[in-house]
DNA sequence: ACCTGAACACCGTTCAAGT
DNA sequence: ACCTGAACACCGTTCAAGT
């Protein structure tokens, strides 16, 4: 017990240090730039010297993509006083612009997804809110996984065309995804009231509660 | 005119060749295998020899995914006969299928989307049929773009538990995750409907996915 | 326990040549 | 036009050592 965190020959290395380097590279140069010998030379250490913190280069993925999964607001979703939509929007929304400004994350998230405690938390949260809606505990399941893969791939498409796109997007192509992606949800959580109803008729919600199709 | 096709020193090489080889690396050894330097040993050529039939690895990728979606079947896709939810689900589950018989060809796709002339066909293919179901065209656009992405993101998320999941998975979790995908795409077709609705309240369909359209 | 130097087996890509 | 040899600047990872 003594002997627990003796620093070796110098404290300037650490878990902590070492993915704000990842994180670093990660705005700068995408999920390419997330490199053993990079986050090395960016805290200014041997490539090896990573290996005493993480087993592997796909640990230090999985942990940056749990960092950043921490970084999502999950206030909105929690509100358990707002309509069960709205709060999902917030969180899809929220998860948008967190990983859209993080160039190339989403594709750390497809590739090693979601097993840490803050992806553990927020996905406990979401089935929350299908739960408190009135869906039966196996469908506000499948609930959850639905929202996820529409967002992860929705955000991932977008990150993967903004990568090769010649010019970046102008304001109006950025508005037209944006409200591309809220359609979408909307879409899908209009059949999942449906669901709703099948389980609970008297809490029947009307299909578009913002949106007005002419 | 004359001097067209006039094969270098050996024909043993063509992007066709390059392809096939690429193919064979994408199915053995998942997208990480997907290299270079592979398919010249693959094929008994020295790296830089691809460079003249492609410009970089990246094309190489982007011709490999085209190829990839031209093996998807668009037969059940097509058939006008049939109501457009099974339709969709034909597309939708011929995708997956194709999609997950090659590990890696997701990660691809999700890293350089859909440009060439099959996708283009897949994705007007697609588009008629929420036109044939009645959409108004803005909808019916917003509906391919809705359905590619859950389906990209959803086999996405499928093949990437199955690449780091310790062991390959029991034929229980093959079918759950089958059923899992079907649950998901039918809420998304219960969406859509009740958009119909508002568009042409006399070709109101159920929420069973069974329902015949006009 | 923590970090380094050196090495191994890989990459993508380019450049100057050969035919 | 097509292909090769050689090289450059990178990777991830390991091993033996130093402190």
């Amino acid at each position: 017990m003594t002997q627990r965190r003796r620093p070796g020959p110098k404290g300037t290395l650490s878990r902590q240090t070492i993915l704000d380097a990842a994180q670093t590279l990660l705005s700068s140069g995408g999920a390419g730039a997330v490199t053993v010998r990079g986050v090395a030379a960016q805290v200014g250490v041997a490539p090896n010297a990573v290996y005493t913190y993480f087993s592997d280069k796909a640990a230090v993925q999985r942990a940056l993509v749990e960092r950043l999964l921490g970084e999502v607001d999950l206030g909105g979703l929690n509100d358990r006083t707002r309509p069960w939509r709205q709060r999902l929007r917030s969180l899809a929304v929220d998860m948008r612009t967190r990983l859209l400004s993080h160039p190339g994350a989403v594709s750390l998230l497809l590739a090693a997804p979601m097993n840490g405690p803050h992806a553990k938390a927020l996905g406990e949260r979401l089935l929350d809110v299908f739960t408190d809606a009135g869906l039966k505990p196996e469908d506000a399941a499948r609930a959850c996984h639905l929202v996820l893969t529409y967002a992860l791939g929705s955000i991932a498409l977008e990150a993967a065309q903004a990568d090769q796109g010649r010019a970046l997007p102008s304001e109006n192509e950025r508005a037209a995804t944006r409200l591309q992606y809220i359609w979408g949800l909307d879409r899908l959580c209009d059949g999942l009231s449906i669901q709703l109803v099948a389980t609970h008729p008297d809490s029947y919600e009307t299909a578009a509660p913002t949106a007005v199709p002419d």
